[in-house]
DNA sequence: CGGATGCTTGAAGCTGCTCAAGTGAAGTGG
DNA sequence: CCACTTCACTTGAGCAGCTTCAAGCATCCG
């Protein structure tokens, strides 16, 4: 982990972002905690960061102490197969929390490394499991994190096809990346082409011929890891399968 | 539900098993609930069945008011996708939990079907949720529940190949049906070629072919629903797909 | 400039799918 | 008790989609 001392302004800008504007406050705030109680969970956060690329935020076996909650960035989760191929579980964006992986043997099943420059809080998992004692709504917001998570795995469940789920990968994406204010339907892939092959589990040579074909129809723009979106109702018709050529 | 009047002794001794010898003691036990606290979690629990075949215990948007835990029989875990295809989530076996799939909207995500005759506990959440807030070690044994279902998503994760992922099938679903006392490698399938082709993602012909293929090649015997594992070694590296041929 | 990396494109082959027919066990009704 | 239906599964043939192996480009970086 880097030193602060050559941070950017603009970074530090980013750095500084409290609780409350914060995509982790789905975690701690609705559910009625008042601001003393937002302070403690508040006050047991630290945040890290600038991450660089490569860099490992937990790997498998390791202890579970903590869970992150992605500020900037882009985290791959990850683990090696049977064969030795990389199975790529998912890819954690601004305001996504990883990390429940290793709730139940204590030990983390996957790693977990930097796609792009990162800042992260880490808030260990001691406090918040201590605190969620204390504040009901707080174990409620816990479960529902999880569950969260959990349904995420059902998102590409219903496309054996291709084609299909590389349209739904690319809206999924789209509509996590979205912020207003950016352009409506572009965007820049936060992973490399072999990072979504693997974890659509298609070879990185039919992904890339696909998404030329998707190009070719109009679908979609692209220029390296640069998308933009033409026709998203065709493209997500085509990700529920209901439109083929 | 059936009135219990036409139970046979057999099933009212199944039915009267208590929650110590039961398989959720793993949600209420070691992490040192006491006797009477173990007792106001036995109270909560509804037993129910037995449970014909083609019933469901939940539907896609109902609320979600229960957790449900198989005493006996299976269950089938499923929905409906965008092109009105079956899609097989999992089966749910003796001592396996269901249910935790609606945490998060409030809604349950997904159907789920009795394949065979069963008998389920019902845990009623809303219990269960203030339980856990005076037990802290309950508060931790539901989240290593969810946390186990979450790791069972990841199960077939890394094979592409469908006899790969038949095999790991197999393997699976007899270490799931094992008990002491019963022919090592023999059990019986509680669901049918077409729910299996579903939940591994494969067309029924498909895994009908490759099965016998499996047969003819003395990995295992079949017959119907029958199945024996003659050589699990093999079977288990077919699984992670270091055996080919 | 040269070398590395990541992406694209081409050609050939295999896996698994679709469509279609066949088998066999279990159940129904005369 | 035996033909008739039904349902679940099996088997066959041909096709398509995806993978593999191999080479070609472009971008980045020293």
């Amino acid at each position: 982990m880097h030193a602060y001392a050559d941070m950017s302004t603009e970074e530090l800008e980013l750095f500084r972002v409290a609780c409350g504007f914060c995509s982790l406050r789905e975690l701690c705030w609705p559910m009625g905690l008042e601001p003393p109680e937002l302070a403690r969970l508040h006050s047991m956060i630290r945040r890290s960061g600038p991450l660089g690329v490569g860099n490992h935020l937990f790997g498998v076996g390791e202890r579970f102490t903590a869970i992150y909650a992605v500020r900037t960035g882009c985290i791959k989760s990850y683990s090696i197969g049977a064969d030795g191929h990389e199975l790529v579980h998912g890819f954690y964006l601004r305001g996504e929390v990883l990390g429940f992986d290793a709730v139940h043997p204590d030990r983390h099943r996957c790693n977990a490394v930097i796609l792009e420059p990162s800042f992260v809080c880490v808030i260990p998992y001691k406090d918040i499991a201590r605190l969620s004692v204390e504040f009901h709504s707080l174990h409620n917001q816990i479960l529902r994190v999880m569950s969260r998570e959990f349904s995420r795995q059902l998102k590409f469940a219903d496309s054996s096809v291709a084609t299909q789920r590389i349209a739904a990968f690319l809206m999924d994406i789209h509509s996590r990346l979205y912020q207003p204010g950016s352009a409506e339907y572009e965007f820049r892939l936060p992973m490399s082409r072999e990072d979504i092959s693997n974890h659509l589990r298609i070879a990185p040579e039919t992904l890339s011929r696909l998404i030329a074909k998707m190009h070719r129809k109009g679908l979609i723009d692209v220029d390296r890891r640069r998308i933009r979106l033409l026709n998203p109702v065709r493209l997500g018709l085509m990700a529920q399968g209901k439109h083929h050529g």
